[in-house]
DNA sequence: TCCTCGGTGAAAATATCTTTCAAATGTGAC
DNA sequence: GTCACATTTGAAAGATATTTTCACCGAGGA
């Protein structure tokens, strides 16, 4: 009906993205005084606009509904619909821009809001710091170390205690051997179980923790390959480790303790070397991830819904 | 408990600024077929869709006027223009913004570098997703009752089991009295001690874990207060939940379980509730975290070098 | 004064969006 | 397998929003 004079009405200028403002003020003299106020309005507050209908905006600036349309034809777009798109689009734009402003530490008097923001800010620097740092040589021994193990022993307390279990649960799930002792005397004594062959992992953000070092050390000397997972490459953990892994160290603050980014940064590490690992035993890994897979959806209610 | 409200404007969530693709992952299994073409087509190609009106996109993926409306409106939007808009506005964002849209998946060849890499961006995009969606409304009210409440109890299986012990560990920490429980049936047996001015917290990915939203159910019917970290917000578990806090669904590959991904997710919300009460009760958690801290000094060996 | 003409908005015409409702499809019980 | 029931779906009716039409208004010039 009316599409076929779609493009012969403006002329001069494709959707404007975000020039917008200085189109208004260009075309604004060739504009009349009704015309004025829209663009005004428009330019003033465009994510404000794009809310109203043309009858709102219309009733905004005190004039009808064929005034904006015109004025939208004027600014370049072949209808309002247009206009208030580009406006939400424009809108969005000019809001992103103020979002890297998050560098700022969590306060106490932090909205609950920014306190989201700035949380899943840091951990993602935290992340993209980690994977940086990651020395992948490394990761590919000690991912071939544990791929090839006759069974992996895993240590780590407090914090590190779950990132340990993570990595074991994980492991186990592609069906190696794997076992996450979180009791430090406990892992002393089967540590000393281990040979050649097989492979111990102490994972401690400060380096230098004795309940995990201990057992590493049993490790090592029993002729296990030994890997360290740690902020501290430096620290005395790595006497003992035959390849160390670097989780990266965040900054902290008062409410947000070491324990909280150091762990995000572990995790990452654990979830790589768990994925090369499955990579490696992808023949036997495979089935048996869709074997636990189907084995717990059993234990799913229908939904209600 | 989120049931939809029928006649507001703003029935469960505003208007999802970015956050699109991450919402469409998580509210896709509760859609119906053709809905899914119509979600699948607006997250892949939220320009060209900004373009269509209702009847294109209807045509476009093969459905109709109504469901390309219903769609609209699952994913938050009062209707087809809003969500247009909003589209609109996603478009500009990322065509002008950083949409490198790297997100080819792991495969089994990739060499452990590229591992490192795809990893750390996933879980980046995980936890932007997750900050993006989730409601800081429920948030706050989950932090106000788990800040003042009595005793804190938190269930969780499998993967989420660790996620419910470290929030355990950081809330006793802080001097709360919160406890994990990883075994269903004592779960039960103690959520039948809570009463009102306590807290029970679900953890559980899909939602609908019978082991997690059994002691859930009974905390709810003793009058707790009752929470539930799901990716699943229209799942079972949110029957008996007070508050609903959802988790991102990421992308799962063969490799990359989705426990892995899910996991990320939950760490972040549980982080950002532990934050908030450690705000409110600021005078306490603060000599509380120092102290742990202190304790800890002492179990660590001296730096070698 | 009267005429002309651009500017303007009310209202009609059209396009677009939303709702309703019945047919089609799937699902579970027997 | 068949039936009863619930869910999903699209066609068409109904409601809004947008665009177009057209007549009115008022400023400047003969």
């Amino acid at each position: 009906m009316t599409n076929d004079v779609k493009e012969s009405f403006n002329p001069d200028s494709p959707p404007a993205p975000a020039a917008l403002a200085a189109k208004v003020r260009t075309l604004a003299p060739s504009m009349t005084r009704s015309m004025q106020r829209v663009a005004e309005a428009v330019a003033g507050d465009p994510a404000g606009c794009a809310a109203l209908t043309v009858t709102g905006l219309a009733e905004l600036t005190g004039t009808s509904e064929a005034t904006v349309v015109r004025t939208a034809r004027l600014l370049g777009y072949p209808g309002y619909r247009d206009l208030r798109l580009a406006l939400a689009g424009l809108a969005a734009h000019q809001q992103s821009g103020r979002a890297p402003a998050v560098t700022a530490d969590i306060a106490v008097d932090d909205p609950i809001a920014d306190v989201v923001t700035k949380l899943a800010y840091d951990e993602q620097q935290t992340l993209a710091d980690t994977a940086a740092g990651l020395d992948t040589v490394q990761l590919g021994a000690a991912v071939a170390a544990a791929a090839t193990a006759r069974r992996v022993d895993i240590y780590g307390v407090g914090a590190s205690s779950l990132v340990g279990q993570d990595l074991a649960q994980k492991l186990l799930r592609i069906g190696l051997i794997a076992h996450a002792h979180m009791d430090p005397h406990l892992a002393v004594t089967n540590a000393v179980q281990l040979r050649s062959g097989d492979v111990a992992i102490a994972i401690t953000h400060s380096g230098s923790t004795g309940d995990v070092i201990e057992p590493l050390r049993v490790a090592f000397d029993r002729g296990a390959t030994t890997i360290a997972i740690t902020g501290r490459p430096d620290g005395p953990v790595s006497q003992y480790a035959d390849h160390v892994l670097t989780t990266s160290t965040a900054r902290e603050s008062e409410l947000r303790p070491a324990a909280m980014s150091s762990r995000t940064s572990q995790l990452l590490v654990v979830d790589c070397l768990f994925i090369g690992v499955a990579q490696r035993t992808y023949e036997t890994a495979a089935p048996a991830l869709s074997a636990s897979y189907e084995a717990l959806a059993h234990r799913h209610t229908p939904r209600s819904r």
